[in-house]
DNA sequence: CTTTAATTGATATTTTATTATCTATTTACA
DNA sequence: TGTAAATAGATAATAAAATATCAATTAAAG
């Protein structure tokens, strides 16, 4: 199953190795090395090497690993067989972008309701996906077992959004606004900041 | 100046910080401690120290930091002060969504034209910015010494781009796509790779 | 005026992540 | 069949980041 203990950085780096198991795959090749991906990848073989280790993915020496066996064992410990139902709470730019990223569900991930205020938004369709009032988040989530939620809302609704999802039973929050959010230890918060990415940009530039 | 060696982790950590400070001075604060801000931003006083002295921040014992100076070298630091210009290439969704996010341009950076090939788009404004053809890139680049380029485009061209914008000597390239971009050692590339951030917080709630 | 508590700043330690080294295995080829 | 080359896997070393310790400083309280 699912290895608990990997690392943040090798966890974020499986992503990359599936992409290039992908196009590998389509090249026609059966067998691929840590050599091969890291060099596609300008990663060190070593690196890779562990990496696919923790993965739990086991290579033969002189040949490497086996393109079909590789894809599974990634795909298994991406989640991307069984996508994880998630609520997007503020349909925005933002959130309408997300929403309409097909590549998600096939990447572990199907957004399955969204949730807004603006009365404009409520009750209507976007790509697929129904708009519903907040106040309906709790019930829905608890009926339908829902353990991951996005919040693409203003910054200053953030942490009511976050209190709600956490009182809704949801575990796992990807949270795009720039504030830092306030919750229990057992509920997981994914800050995609990016502030922080363009503040590490414009230092590496100047 | 803009201390080019500081970590990646700690340069992340700056607006929030800056955030932090912002709302400690609309709450009328005139000294902030390391304490204070760790205890909102769940980091220990330690960590928030060090990384405010990496920064070029001075504080007196028993007092902390004053906020109005450590406003001023966080805002140089991040270089909120004079916006870095830049160009976006692929007007899609997430295109769209990102030129019309207004606060960008308090963070230190200023997307001053878009890019796209497809003729529906070429010639339009979105949210007041032009989106010209792809070809006009380089030329524009160079006369207006941009240093900066977004790719939100389909994974596919990801690669083609970032070569025109190396063509067109920008130096920092922020990646929207989930691919690898091959870029030579002079020019920085951010990934924000949505499947790398999903991995850990599917892995977390498992 | 003295003591106390809080805080910074410098240095040291620990932990985590990355990279290197070494050994055993396997394939390809002479 | 034997040998060389490439590679996985295990272990060790290094580097980077986070955390702890301690001394110096300063404001406030007694
Ligand atoms: N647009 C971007 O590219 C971008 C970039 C970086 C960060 N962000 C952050 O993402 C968030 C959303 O950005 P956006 O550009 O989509 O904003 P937006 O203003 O376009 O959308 C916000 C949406 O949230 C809804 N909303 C407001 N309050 C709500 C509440 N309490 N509960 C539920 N819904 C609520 C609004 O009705 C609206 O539909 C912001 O926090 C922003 O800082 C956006
Ligand atoms: N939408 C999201 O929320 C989201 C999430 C994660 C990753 N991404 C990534 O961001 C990228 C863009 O996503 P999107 O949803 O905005 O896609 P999109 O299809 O909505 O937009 C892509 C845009 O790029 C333009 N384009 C195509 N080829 C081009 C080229 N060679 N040069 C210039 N422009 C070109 C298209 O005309 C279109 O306007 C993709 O790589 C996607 O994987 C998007």
């Amino acid at each position: 199953m699912s290895n608990q203990n990997m690392s943040v950085p090798a966890l974020r780096r499986l992503p990359l190795y599936y992409r290039c198991v992908i196009a590998l795959k389509e090249e026609g090749k059966k067998f691929i090395s840590c050599t091969d991906i890291g060099s596609r990848l300008e990663l060190v073989p070593i690196q890779v090497r562990k990496d696919l280790q923790a993965a739990g993915a086991t290579g033969r020496p002189k040949v490497g690993y086996e393109v079909d066996e590789l894809e599974t064992v990634l795909k298994e410990m991406l989640g991307y067989g069984k996508p994880t139902d998630a609520f997007i709470v503020g349909m925005g730019n933002l959130g309408q972008a997300l929403t309409a990223h097909k590549e998600f569900e096939r990447c572990g991930l199907e957004i399955v309701a969204a949730f807004d205020t603006s009365p404009l938004k409520i009750g209507r369709d976007y790509f697929g996906k129904r708009v519903f009032p907040l106040n309906k988040l709790v019930n829905l989530a608890q009926r339908m077992n829902i353990k991951m939620g996005i919040i693409t809302t203003p910054a200053k609704s953030a942490q009511d959004i976050a209190d709600i999802m956490v009182e809704a039973g949801i575990k796992g929050i990807w949270n795009f606004t720039p504030v830092h959010l306030n919750v229990p230890d057992d509920v997981y918060v994914h800050n995609e900041n990016f502030m922080s990415s363009l503040s590490v940009l414009i230092n590496r530039i100047s």
